[in-house]
DNA sequence: TATGAATGAGCGTTCATTCAT
DNA sequence: TATGAATGAACGCTCATTCAT
């Protein structure tokens, strides 16, 4: 019987959310401290272990709201017509993760979500991100834009790879040599999804 | 400037490297103290930093010489006849790297390596793999054993984000679901490599 | 913002600076290991940074705690008769900074502290005794004991001046040549505060 | 049958000491380090304690030459008419000490310093100093400018005292309070020094 | 439910000094 | 005489996490 959350819990789950994305802007997310987090947010330590169940959570919380967001946009806009457009629709997606290793990290540690565990937000987007990207690809092959001698999903999981090779090497190089991670990613979604002929 | 290093020194080096093979041979990398490798080794704390930038620059050094050795042994074997043998090839790898995390994030980290930074043991053994691949695969499309219509090295560097990619999926999902990750990393080479028709 | 500390942060504290002092007892100041004191105190290394902010802050306030008792002493007995009494009044004081160089140079960097830092155990007790030899020194002019012509906050910080001096003398001949720094400082005093004729 | 030190060994010696007296000029005592002064010298370690027992003998060495030559000045200009002329004749030196408390230190570690160990240049110059003063105190004296009722020598040991005490002071207030330390200096020697009446 | 003091367990640093070659 | 690799021996720090109150 647990009973619905009370007011005050939720303004301070709110609270700790809001001031922990203010630092994050500062800062950027390798200079989020707990500490910093509830001086800002006026609570004790311990409570916000109570809210998450631990920095990560919070963390994880942060970016799968806005993984979320950006997938929304990418949703709104339909299926891209081919894979020039598929590259440029995700591009929004890569600088986000491109700005901070930290965003990286923990969304490598999601790479294999699979739809068992729906509770966790980034978790969700993973799956979202797979099902749409799926459903992309069969509207692609269906039209001959992309190859059809594979199943679409996983074409959509070889992309999640590319995805995230563009963005080791991105963290690698010191993002001195190419000028978006998009850009880098482009030759490999051709290769990888273009119709044979 | 800076002389060759005298036979005392290198001497250490070697020590130290290998009580640090042989700590990690017993306990795993995670089980590596720097404590334990300088006690080990008889000598003092600072001659370990001295040698090395931090705990992670030995253990690059360590991980490098065995990456070292599983190309050599990868080489020696010859061009892989097609890409089932090409995955094969590379399991050996997959294998070593999925034993634990710690060595998949270490190399996750040198991903960008070109050939700018030779020093490095970790960095000339990623430069090794990729022209060893592209070697492989420039001889594989001559037999019309792999696609033709992409330069040998797009291939191979796409090959090493399929590797990252498998691995991320094994640390994800608790190792429980497939039997390997060279397993998993077959379909991903067959639809990236095959020749169409 | 800053509530009182707690019950539980008063008695760590309490116990880090008991054992740090019988460990002082037994092997002297430079004998003082933070190691040993966490140990017996059975508290996390972490702990006394967060009490203290490093060695020399523990320091501080255990002589610092020494110089109040010792000052406490000197006070009871109330305004010395005249200037040989007041030497004989700061022997033990004398006797106990000679006894090392680590508390010789730890107090010599408070020299200088003014009424303005009033948080810190050895300020305070710089203040403290500037303050009673001020008071002495009133009541030694008033009886015409002392000299005078000179305001008597002027005497009293002449008067820690010498015993710096004969303190430095003292730890730098090796404590060979004289029976006690009390016994060099004397003929400083006679000549600093006796009465003209 | 010591024989005379080589050409080239006093080379080395000279460029050690031109090498940390620039060190010194950029970075103050406290930045200098072995280290450095080694490598711009292009010498090895061991040769820069071949020369000077340890690293204080070098600083000795910088520092006693800079005294000496304060020294030289002080002496050149003769007896001081006054009390007044003789804190400003003192100005330099104490100038030069309040800019570094690494000279503060090493100066105090050798307030004791007798004419029995006089190898030392900081030593000596502790010993010259003191002589000079008590010289000048005589002529005061004579002259009826500086009190009678003290031996000169015990006189010119108060003012080492005074000396240590200004400075001890100027370091710990964080130079923020008076204009010079010499300022600080005049009332102790006119309440020192002046005769009664 | 909130609090905040305490934990843990090892890492990296310091840098003057020594000594075998 | 010069070299430079190695030493020593603690210190200070990290900072997410736990748990008794």
């Amino acid at each position: 019987m647990t009973r619905a959350p009370q007011k005050r819990r939720l303004e301070t789950r709110a609270k700790l959310l809001h001031v922990a994305a203010a630092i994050v802007q500062e800062q950027g997310y390798s200079g989020l401290r707990v500490e910093d987090v509830v001086a800002r947010a006026g609570v004790a330590k311990g409570t916000l272990f109570s809210h998450f169940k631990d920095k990560d959570g919070l963390l994880a919380v942060l970016i799968g709201e806005e993984v979320t967001r950006l997938l929304d946009r990418m949703e709104d806009e339909g299926t891209p017509a081919d894979v020039a457009a598929l590259t440029a629709r995700l591009a929004p997606h890569l600088d986000y993760v491109a700005q901070d290793r930290v965003i990286f990290d923990l969304l490598l540690r999601y790479s294999g979500t699979t739809a068992a565990e729906p509770d966790e937000v980034v978790a969700a987007s993973f799956i979202r991100q797979v099902t749409m990207l799926t459903g992309w690809l069969q509207t692609l092959q269906a039209s001959g834009k992309a190859r059809q001698d594979q199943p679409p999903d996983l074409l959509a999981e070889g992309i999640q790879g590319f995805l995230n090779h563009v963005l080791g090497v991105w963290f690698c190089a010191g993002h001195a040599n190419d000028a978006s991670p998009a850009q880098a990613l482009e030759p490999y979604l051709q290769a990888w999804l273009q119709p044979p002929g």
